[in-house]
DNA sequence: ATTATATTAGACTGGTCGGTTTAATTATTT
DNA sequence: AAATAATTAAACCGACCAGTCTAATATAAT
């Protein structure tokens, strides 16, 4: 085997536009196009198409959004400044052009939960892992058990829901609003 | 102008199929072959065709959930309690044979917010037409003008998340952990 | 009853979809 | 250098897409 650059164009390619336009948004041919790459060489390394392809550019889009998560964890100790931080720095990304946001997950989980089990359990997978992460933090920073897992779904909803709110919305103002209820609710108390 | 029972059935039917599939993954075909009309009564009624078929789709489901929040806070005086009522009604809902939920507005938001305007533009009225009218709610309980705005958002923002989520792992758990936090979140406190 | 209008009906079009196939070419191994 | 395997290349396929068109039919107005 040599070196699959290829393999790993086409993942962040379709992580990408996935990301931009949906599954249904997006064709084999857009993908191939925007890298120049043949149709042949899709189908040597992803024979299952465009569903084989679509689970690895979601577990890809997965790993970046962790990578994002931990970077202001680590480099902020207060877990209520780190969420802050990564509330501030996916709406300061949100127009980016060179790695767009998108709606990480979002839009190609909306699409298929009930009609491609393969694609919805990578992006349960996504979604299991980005919110066990600020549980993780959470707990590591004294959270009771219980207080750190609900507070992490919780925490993913929110920021889910203002990505979402913000592209539609061509504003950074939902999320910049959700950035500043963080501290009242990650508080410690017990319940 | 007589009773058109068929335009009404188009806009019902592309409503409930757009939530649960989005724009991309369901085709004017999957809508009339449900209903049963030919495809000469849908241009009749949308010369523009799908694009305005969603259109006025958003529209009708931005009403439907209007009535659904209105609901519950006129059956429940409480402004917490009935957030929460409404949150327990949706996820009891997702399941639904008849209406079902889907993710609505969601869906067709996340796939079409950067490459149709039209389409945009329907689905930013309906969030704002939702968070105002729980800010309205807030607002009428007592909350100041500013946290009523804010909680309007947020909440909306946490419980568009919440279905997305409770949608992808087929499990009521993150919408049933989100209603639990409201009591904690809605607070008076001013900020 | 006759005209005019609203609505239904569905065959048809050009284009694009995901996917297949076969051959050419490049790289690796022996 | 020869043989083998990995990769690229693009023409091609049937299915389906949104949208068009023309004719038939029902409804309303006169």
């Amino acid at each position: 085997m040599a070196k699959p650059n290829t393999k790993v164009a086409l993942i962040e390619a379709a992580s990408r536009l996935f990301r931009l336009h949906g599954y249904e948004g997006i064709s084999l041919n857009d993908i191939l196009k925007e890298i120049n790459i043949p149709k042949g060489s899709l189908y040597h390394y992803f024979p299952n198409g465009k569903e084989e392809l679509a689970v690895e550019a979601i577990h890809h889009t997965k790993d970046i959004v962790l990578a994002w998560i931990e970077e202001s964890f680590e480099q902020i100790g207060d877990p209520v400044k780190a969420v802050q931080d990564h509330i501030h720095q996916l709406a300061a990304l949100l127009k980016d052009e060179t790695e767009p946001v998108g709606f990480p997950i979002g839009t190609i989980a909306a699409e298929k939960y009930s009609t491609n089990e393969p694609i919805r359990s990578a992006c349960q997978t996504a979604f299991e892992e980005w919110s066990e992460l600020y549980s993780t933090k959470f707990f590591e920073a004294g959270y009771s058990e219980k207080l750190a897992k609900d507070y992490g779904i919780f925490i993913l909803a929110a920021i889910e829901g203002g990505i979402l709110l913000s592209l539609t919305t061509k504003s950074e103002e939902s999320l910049l609003i959700i950035a500043n209820q963080i501290p009242f609710i990650l508080s410690k108390r017990e319940n």
